[in-house]
DNA sequence: GTGAAAGCGCTAACAG
DNA sequence: CTGTTAGCGCTTTCAC
């Protein structure tokens, strides 16, 4: 008897463990173990009298001794640039959702899109020794990546790409394509292209690149302005902007704000699509046209490839990238232009 | 020896243990121990030494053995209804910052207001050993509460009422009299009160309450209408009701589409005011006038509360409630009655 | 079908 | 200042 009587617990009223249960139950701590996790050579009869010990001490199996003892825990590790803007807010529910359907633990952390913030998490996550991670908006850093393959840990990059890792994400290139020809096609030919450091590198570019190809393919100009400048000016003098294709929705609803404020009215004067489909831009006061992303699927099909690596030891198998289609939202920030 | 020899990592790529390093510095696993801690007694060749190896080896300590013989996790677990509401997701990315700040490791759960799944997330943070829990709008189920006190996990419930548990919230009441104030100020008499299943009761009943005697005060009378309901007849026919207050700024926005659907103009024809303070209604398109809870302070004090809980022990120390002032944010979608 | 034994990687007295 | 010792609560062979 390794421990007094199960009347311990009466005045020093611990936790009980499987031992307590043991012996209520007078079998041994194995059969116990065998019972909690239901691994069938366990008697009917024994069973039910092990249930009912654990039903009567209250007894709650403790996940970091099995953890340990297994040498992995049953939790996966999600790294978000900014919690607070809803597109990721709402992925990263997603992810937890169904993270705990498949008997997944997750820990969300919020690295502010700052390096060393990203690179502690990490040591945080590594610590407690999560089967995987997917990274939201990664900031891309080598060093990260570095030190997760070092530990033998899958990662996931979800909505946005890295060739070191699995990827899902969107075609940014067919997305901005989307927005160009909607545009186009409503008249538009001056089509300027607003980003910035909003948008982690990698999806800056192809985003740019893809609104860059649609607007040769209709031998029309490309012009670039950062996010931080002042659009407003544009839009006036002779052969004006009459529209703009944003990074993203967040760039897109501030462009609006600006040039509002500047006097100049959207979609009457100007025309808008933005990029992503937060729920902000579908509210009818801001109804903003844009290429939405499918979150539902980002997070599925990242986390199914999270699992895959996880369950088989693919060690070294090339990364595995998914392309997801985005498709064109219209709502009222695009209009013909003004004849 | 236990281990044969750190070679063993070339062929076996483990993680290495304390042990590991041990031998490779030829101490005692307590003085690696000491070291990693930073528990004093450790001579500075002694360190040096020891930190050597570990660089060397990558050794990482195993956050789930020193959990588990610590018999504590530094882990805080925070149960959250709706990450997709931006008021929250702020929240919990606050709490995940400031918690890392002071060395612990947030484990984020969605409840998506449904009660069993509260619970199951309840039961995963106790098997993992949660030093406390932060409640966001909390279902308020006794269960859970429950659950968590035989457990002996400290508890504090944050922006939401619970006579059982600490807890952080604004002054609703006070909050919706400045609410009703901004509104009678501008000349508005006929003010009807917006409210829904959106809120969680003890809030819902606190802010009607908190309108009650406002207009009380004014000898006006109240007027409740659900959420769910049409409200635009209200403002028609004689007598008309010319501002609304509702029970959150979601809530607000929602009244404003509908309203703006059925052709009445807002601030025009009729003023509505919301309560939280989301970024959306900071939108200029939004412009919504708003009692606004002061986020940031909210987790502050929320957090420092728990902890306080859990580096004390009392035990049965009564509930402690922190009331924190909303203040109003006069924006676009309040003005005069029309005469 | 069940139990005994051997740890998982680490901390925390307690000696020396 | 450093090492020895004894577990934390659980899983997992391997006998019986």
């Amino acid at each position: 008897m390794t421990r007094p009587d199960p009347s311990r617990l009466h005045w020093a009223s611990q936790r009980p463990t499987i031992v307590d249960v043991a012996n209520l139950s007078g079998v041994s701590k194995s059969t116990v173990s065998n019972v909690v996790r239901n691994s069938g050579r366990v008697s009917e009869r024994t069973r039910e009298r092990v249930l009912e010990s654990i039903d009567i001490l209250g007894y709650r199996p403790n996940a970091l001794a099995r953890d340990l003892v297994r040498r992995r825990a049953s939790t996966i590790g999600v790294l978000v640039g900014d919690l607070a803007n809803t597109f990721y807010a709402e992925m990263v529910k997603l992810m937890e959702v169904q993270a705990s359907g498949v008997g997944y633990t997750t820990m969300i952390c919020n690295t502010d899109g700052d390096l060393a913030l990203e690179r502690a998490r990490v040591e945080t996550l590594l610590e407690r020794a999560v089967r995987g991670v997917v990274l939201l908006q990664f900031s891309g850093e080598r060093s990260v990546l570095d030190e997760l393959r070092a530990a033998q840990v899958p990662v996931v990059v979800v909505s946005c790409w890295d060739d070191r890792a699995d990827c899902v994400a969107v075609d940014d290139e067919a997305g901005m394509r989307l927005a160009v020809e909607h545009l186009y096609e409503l008249g538009h030919r001056r089509i300027a292209h607003v980003t910035g450091r909003l948008l982690e590198d990698t999806t800056r570019a192809a985003r740019f690149a893809g609104y860059q190809s649609a607007m040769r393919d209709h031998g029309l100009s490309a012009l670039k302005v950062d996010a931080d400048d002042s659009a407003h000016e544009l839009v006036t003098g002779s052969d004006p902007v009459t529209a703009f294709v944003t990074g993203n929705d967040v760039m897109a609803v501030r462009l609006v704000d600006a040039l509002e404020a500047a006097g100049v009215r959207v979609p009457a004067e100007v025309s808008v699509v933005g990029f992503d489909g937060i729920a902000l831009g579908a509210h009818s006061r801001i109804a903003l046209t844009t290429v939405s992303q499918p979150r539902d699927e980002l997070t599925t099909r990242g986390l199914g490839l999270l699992l895959e690596r996880i369950q088989s030891p693919s060690g070294t198998a090339p990364p595995r990238l998914v392309t997801l289609p985005p498709t064109l939202v219209v709502r009222g920030s695009t209009a013909p232009p003004r004849s």
